[in-house]
DNA sequence: ATGAAAGCGCTAACAT
DNA sequence: ATGTTAGCGCTTTCAT
């Protein structure tokens, strides 16, 4: 800045002003230092600027993976929320491990983010702590914890499973297996499972029929491979539930390659109504969390907690995930069947 | 870090000192600065030490979405390579849009990035000058670019488009269509487009039966609605060569509701090696790109010109891709002919 | 092993 | 409309 202010013959402030608002600089001056600037390929400096103003312009936000579509459509729901008030999101990947998570909560809040958004409500103890000590909102997403940290934009996992639980049931299946991955990992993809116990036993169904089918995220080839054994554990089943579309794509293709009919002899329902859900054959029944709602409404409460819009005391804002009935769990010509006039 | 000091009755050198290396400070000391930091619940301003040090820590990157398998391992592979030196990827989205990653650019070399590392070699004459003059390595992937900018770690998706046509010609298609995305946004899309064009001429082939199936990324259900256009307007097409896995599976999809048997009278391939393609069925013929490779030989490259491990002259590096046959485009009783002993 | 001084590049606040 | 002063929170350098 010294360089261009010396070139233009003004004082480093003028630049800076110039840099900025471009107001209450003079038209001409502006003109010269602009010039000037592409001239000497300056580049302003962001970190001396942080420093000086305290503020960085920047969220920190943790997901499990970088390779998601619902998560990659919560980051998109708060980049649209972010974009025009300046702020920018600072992303890391935990890989749905909690330790990881912890780490990589310490190393965002050194770079002295505006706010922190991360996936899930459960944490390790420093992490919550380190969550709650920073002085900044903070927000959970793709949750209902029972005791947040601070705000909260997310759904109960256990619900929205039993949702598609009670719509198995109703369409007249009993034995009913659950594909998830192993324990420990993804907290999300555990509520499912719970979920799903819970609204087995709640229709006094069986409800042990659970595969564990690998590390999560589980992949499509590892809901595949346990499709095959679960076949073989338990021949008798008429639903599967899996903890994520992906999951319920590979458990379709292993039994198309068995023979095996959808929905007449197994139903298979999924969750999050990834792309692959409704283009696939049968197109697959989900639940729809409306994963960019989340980025939105995540997006407006760090807002809000900031005071770049109006202030609110809600700290809970629930996006209610919605059943999406598909050929997989239902006959065509039983889902197509208009509604009586 | 003064509070810290004031509290242990050190300086605020010592207080550094004894955060960073622990080194040359007395180990009495060193506990009680660190239980006086977990007291205080003082968190390192790295924005400070940036500057001081001018030096960031991190690696800008710049993809064209989250959210996508490949980009998504190259991510991977860099991050691992990044890991033992303490460097951070800084990643920034250009939704496939060269004005947008100029945008991204700017911003990202304001942060004071190490390096920088941009998919594809086409960029805009703005873009290209702030990446030439940045006074950073600059490393250019997934693509092969004529005239780069610094460094290359990527393939030519013309050549790798063209070994599919190869495939396809020799197992005896001729009518073959290609389905990509709309012109002037994805180069690496537009690249594959121009092989395949290219391929067709080499071989004498009709290299006119072209569709725009929409706006990059062009998602499975586009790929599926330019299936059927495709086939009212060509009948007599006998394979499809489709611009990624995703678009190739949403092909895959409407040939199956339309009673098409693959591949006995449509064969198809896809581009990237996608989960998708090895679990659907059938499963598809795509070609690997080996995207987390290309990770690691741009963290490679970044760390070479940084001068962190032993230095090269070697300014690109080709990661050639690997052709995968499958059966959506050669009868599996054919490919799984065990190899003569 | 520890401390004091100086400054990284910017900008708020106060002149003029 | 423009300039001067001071300082954001660290760390390198040079003492002691």
């Amino acid at each position: 800045m010294q360089d261009v202010a010396r070139r233009v013959g003004v004082s480093p402030m003028t630049v800076s002003r110039a840099l900025r608002d471009g107001t209450s600089v003079n038209a001409q001056t502006r003109e010269a230092i602009l010039q000037a600037v592409d001239e000497l390929g300056y580049v302003f400096d962001a970190t001396a600027a942080n420093l000086r103003n305290q503020r960085t312009g920047f969220v920190a936000v943790t997901i499990p993976s970088i390779n998601n579509a619902n998560f990659a459509d919560t980051v998109r729901g708060l980049s649209e929320g972010f974009r025009e008030h300046g702020l920018q999101s600072l992303l890391g990947y935990t890989d749905y491990d909690m330790a990881q998570e912890e780490v990589l909560v310490e190393q965002l809040l050194r770079r002295r983010p505006e706010a922190i958004i991360v996936t899930g409500g459960r944490h390790t103890p420093r992490c919550r702590r380190l969550l709650e000590s920073a002085g900044i909102p903070v927000v959970e997403t793709w949750d209902l914890p029972a005791e947040p940290v601070g705000h909260v934009v997310g759904f109960s996992n256990a619900a929205a499973a039993g949702m598609l639980v009670d719509h198995l049931v109703e369409t007249g299946r009993k034995r009913i297996a659950f594909i998830g991955g192993e324990e420990g990992r993804d907290s999300r993809g555990a509520d499912r499972r719970a979920g799903f116990v819970a609204a087995m036993r709640r229709h006094g169904l069986d409800a042990t029929r659970l595969v564990a089918a690998g590390v999560p995220p589980v992949s499509m080839i590892e809901g595949a491979s346990a499709t095959r054994v679960l076949l073989e554990q338990w021949p008798d089943i008429d639903a599967i539930l899996c903890v994520s579309d992906l999951v319920a794509f590979g458990a379709l293709t292993e039994c198309l390659r068995l023979g095996i009919v959808m929905p007449d002899q197994i139903a298979i329902a999924g969750f999050g109504n990834y792309e692959v859900a409704e283009v696939s054959v049968p197109p697959m029944t989900t639940v729809d969390p409306f994963p960019e709602a989340i980025g939105r409404g995540s997006a407006e409460a760090v807002l809000r907690a900031l005071g770049l819009v109006e202030r609110s005391d809600a700290h809970t804002a629930e996006i209610v995930p919605q059943l999406l009935v598909r050929a997989s769990t239902v006959p065509v010509a039983r889902s197509v069947v208009p509604a009586p006039a």
